[in-house]
RNA sequence: GCUCCCUUCGUCUAGAGGCCCAGGACAUAGCCCUCUCAAGGCUGUAACACGGGUUCGAAUCCCGUAGGGAGCGCCA
């Protein structure tokens, strides 16, 4: 049996690290398993779905490369299947009309919670035969009333619900529109999804599905809960820090295999190995693994794996992200050569690209803009002096590149009886505008002999 | 309130009865390296929620307690 697994987000709000999580879990396990991995757009729920939602799923996952193999499929295009397999449950008597108000089950759950019961609902038209004239029915599943229902859980193990606790919940609104653990039960069998993967939050929702399941004379798939994902405070994640669209981490500069690799690592180890290329966690991973406990989001973490994968990538493969992130800051470039060395000479010291990105700009601007602090500091009457010798050095430099230039300061260095720092860091602040840059040769080397030259000059001439 | 789930350093985790006076990683402190900033290396601080059992022996098994979470919707 090939293994098939669903990632199922309701656009009712921005797909966030949580549901990437999932998401990614279920890719994961697909792909180790040589399975398929199915994406399904759970928007029944037609107030609140929003376009908007449904594109940040459809650009999130695409952008971490997350590619499903089946859909995505819509839950509102299905409709007519909904109506169909209502009508046979109706026929065979595993789902019944309920002519009850709102207003009558609101006052009945009041009363069931003013007497600390569990509310629920009664199964008041169960037998009912005759409909009630002015109220257009929902539909109830026929919830067995007697045994209990087991779930054989990958992450939890066995976890057992006694059908006494289970109310026979609405499956179809008064409007006719199926609900949510009708629709995913249906889906999830005509789908063939094997293994339902997704948040523990549906823990409690699993047993009723399974007797739909059964219901419908279909074997439940296999289950697996996996623990939630909590803000960096340990409380539910929120807007304020973890909660927003993934798409944030794009602009921020992250990697995509970096923000799947922390993912992955929440909840789930393999070894002590901490850096994941995209092969590695399909190579390692196993759902059986995954831990039962919530976990916190720590965005520091995130920062330094991100950094690990910047300095591990490939350069070639980083340019068009630095270069997205250039264009941001009202930069372009399309001098590979240039940005490759940039990537090299920056990314140990940028955690994110668009760090990158804004301590790399001198390289890319015509004119460069002098910090006044770094200026007092090292473009001293000393400074100068220095950086006169210096322009003369590299002016008369053979060769232009990273290992002359840093023997010729060297030799200056030594010649003037200082520190290579005495030199380096006024040449530093004359061409970068800064007093932080890559190794100075490095950056010279980059930046070519004419660009550095002139910013030299332009600072000489000022005195 | 009821049902279900969870509980190892600040955080992510290793640990499936002796290998653990608990290992790794992020963060943090110190040192080294050094042209700046980093990266890197070394060292340090820091945890088995609590209480009972079972056992020669428990972070690991059992039972309680406490704390946290989820569900109980004509939301998903």
């Amino acid at each position: 049996m090939t293994v098939v697994t669903r990632f199922a987000p309701s656009p009712t709000g921005l797909l966030h690290v949580g549901g990437v999580r999932t998401a990614l879990f279920s890719w994961l396990y697909a792909r180790r398993m040589g399975g398929k991995f199915i994406l399904r757009v759970e928007d029944t729920d037609r107030e609140r779905s929003t376009e908007e939602a449904v594109r940040v799923i459809l650009d999130g996952m695409d952008w971490l490369g997350l590619a499903a193999d089946e859909g995505p499929y819509y839950q509102t295009r299905r409709f007519d299947r909904y109506k169909e397999v209502l009508a046979g449950m109706l026929a065979a008597g595993t789902a019944y009309h309920c002519y009850c108000t709102k207003q009558e089950l609101d006052a009945l759950r009041e009363q069931q919670i003013a007497r600390k019961e569990k509310p629920r609902y009664t199964g008041i038209c169960r037998e009912r035969r005759e409909p009630r004239p002015g109220v257009s029915p929902v539909i109830r599943f026929r919830n067995p009333i007697e045994g209990a229902v087991v779930v054989h859980d990958l992450v939890h193990g066995d976890v057992t619900f006694q059908n006494t606790e289970l109310d026979d919940l609405i499956i179809a609104r008064s409007d006719g529109t199926p609900t949510y653990n009708f629709c995913v039960v249906v889906d999830d069998m005509d789908m063939g999804v094997t293994h339902v993967i997704r948040g523990d939050d549906h823990l409690n929702n699993t047993p009723r599905q399974m007797n739909m399941l059964q219901a419908l004379g279909t074997a439940p798939p296999v289950y697996a809960h996996v623990p939630m994902i909590l803000g960096p405070d340990g409380a539910k994640l929120s807007k304020r820090h973890g909660a927003v669209s993934v798409l944030q981490y794009e602009e921020e500069g992250f990697l995509p295999d970096a923000l799947l690799n922390y993912l992955v690592r929440l909840g789930w180890s393999h070894g002590d190995q901490e850096v994941f290329t995209r092969q590695e966690m399909i190579a390692a991973f196993d759902i059986h693994d995954v831990n039962k406990a919530a976990s916190a989001f720590n965005p520091e973490k995130l920062l330094w794996l991100n950094q690990q994968h910047l300095m591990r990538a490939e350069p070639a493969a980083v340019v068009p992200y630095l270069r997205a992130q250039l264009r941001r800051i009202g930069c372009e470039s399309s001098d590979q050569a240039l940005l490759e060395g940039v990537i090299v000479a920056q990314r140990e010291r940028a955690k994110t690209l668009k760090e990158m990105a804004h301590n790399s700009r001198f390289f890319f601007v015509d004119r460069i803009d002098i910090d006044p602090k770094a200026a007092a500091k090292h473009l001293t009457a000393d400074g100068r002096a220095a950086l006169t010798q210096v322009r003369a050095r590299l002016a008369a430099l053979p060769a232009w590149d990273a290992p002359s230039i840093h023997s010729a300061l060297n030799a200056l260095a030594e010649a003037a009886g200082t520190g290579l720092g005495k030199i380096a860091q006024p040449l530093r602040v004359a061409v970068t505008g800064t007093a932080v840059s890559p190794p100075i040769d490095q950056t010279l080397a980059l930046l070519g002999r004419e660009r550095a030259l002139a910013r030299l000059d332009a600072v000489l001439a000022v005195s």
